[in-house]
DNA sequence: CGGTGGATTGAGTGGCGTCAACCTGAGTGG
DNA sequence: CCACTCAGGTTGACGCCACTCAATCCACCG
């Protein structure tokens, strides 16, 4: 099977064969980590950053009260804290959702590669941008959008990002979230959430039995959830 | 007086001369927007990006009905669209909150810089990256917190910003936002964030007269937004 | 001096929160 | 093979934060 990184990439822009040959060498190892663990601490300084081979993370915020918004999901594929390149320290958490398999990648080879391949760079920063892109779109179904619509929003969401990696397809994927962690992620009570995951339900907008979810009729569910994939930047440009 | 970014990147670590060079040369023309105008309109391509000379801008997303959601304040030094360079079309549109000087650098200085000069391109980089703290912070802020801890946090932020380009000092900025506008970025209603107001001034949190908002007790402030100002990430690092 | 954008206020409503209980299914151990 | 445990899902009662609608006030300006 091609490397995860390559086929999300690669869905933004062709890349040469020796850029492929260097992100397929550029991890140092590969961890795994159990569902629940903490894979990077908020406040901490490392020099490596994460790319998920397997499993779902997330990115979380606590507040002193112990309550925590999510920011983000992270699936295969994605380079979970590559800003952590360049930022320091961390102003987040990595959080395991599941049992996760990460490739290690030292900055130390990101910065040989901001050396020395222009365009692999671009894309590394790409990647970047889509995540910034994806906060920007949550922003917007966080302040704007009732609750239902919101997690209609995300469902169109995480089935095209899955479905660009090859994890899912059919209207239909593997959701391992709870209705506590959607809670942190949508900004409401988990009461809440089991409402409105009731709504959609009975609505047939979504069916979600066990961990998997269903779109029965995802143009349906677009026009509910006002969902525009744009932001996702899934077309090959020049980059 | 220095050009804008880079003060703004001298913030963060240190630039050659030779890149302060670069940066001071690469516009190829300054335009001027009037308040309320269209500076970059969503769905389009376009190739160059603007910096903020003089003015305040914000990045806004419609929904169908007309409301819409701001998704972040720009404010001297910041690249505004930066990542239009590589991210397209454009998922948001850029507004003119007051007249605005920009100056407006072709994708293709920017690339031929990703080519030639990699610590730059990371300080760029970087750019984008902050912007992306910033979005994540907003998350947190707008899904977990009260309306006026929400507004006291954003009054913080840009407090620091603003005083970090030298724009502010002395716990007073001039603050050119409509109460409608604020209402857009705090996810509110103009109604409630005129109560909001109202409530820290009362509390004397801040004073707001006109346009120029004052923070009496900037701890206070702080402690009532539970406000970090890490994700700023405001300390000069090798980056 | 009327027009206009922005700030303010009041009344009534509803989405979502909190608290507290209860249900369900999967896993575990006797 | 069944009692027990426990995480996660579900339900009801009740209250508040923030919304909508609508009016009024104010400063500035042509």
């Amino acid at each position: 099977m091609p490397h995860p990184l390559i086929s999300k990439l690669g869905r933004r822009d062709r890349l040469s064969d020796a850029e492929q040959q260097i992100l397929e060498t550029s991890a140092f190892s590969v961890h795994t980590f159990a569902a629940g663990e903490e894979i990077v601490a908020e406040g901490s300084t490392s020099d490596y950053s994460c790319l998920i081979l397997e499993g779902w993370a997330s990115r979380n915020k606590q507040l002193k009260d112990g309550r925590q918004q999510i920011t983000a999901f992270h699936i295969l594929g994605d380079f979970v804290d590559l800003h952590s390149f360049l930022l320091k320290p961390m102003d987040h958490t990595v959080v395991a959702i599941t049992a996760c398999k990460m490739a290690m990648v030292k900055h130390s080879v990101v910065k040989e590669i901001t050396e020395n391949h222009p365009h692999l760079t671009r894309m590394l920063w790409l990647s970047t941008l889509i995540d910034a892109s994806i906060h920007r779109e949550w922003l917007v179904t966080l302040g704007r959008l009732p609750a239902p619509a919101h997690l209609a929003h995300l469902i169109c969401e995480l089935y095209l990002r899955l479905e660009a990696v090859g994890e899912a397809k059919d209207y239909s994927f593997v959701f391992p979230v709870t209705q506590t962690l959607l809670a942190d992620a949508l900004g409401l009570s988990t009461v809440h959430v089991n409402r409105v995951v009731q709504e959609l339900r009975r609505e047939k907008l979504i069916s979600w039995r066990g961990a998997r979810v269903g779109i029965p009729n995802f143009d349906r569910l677009k026009l509910f959830a006002e969902f525009d994939p744009t932001y996702l930047n899934l077309l090959v440009e020049q980059r």
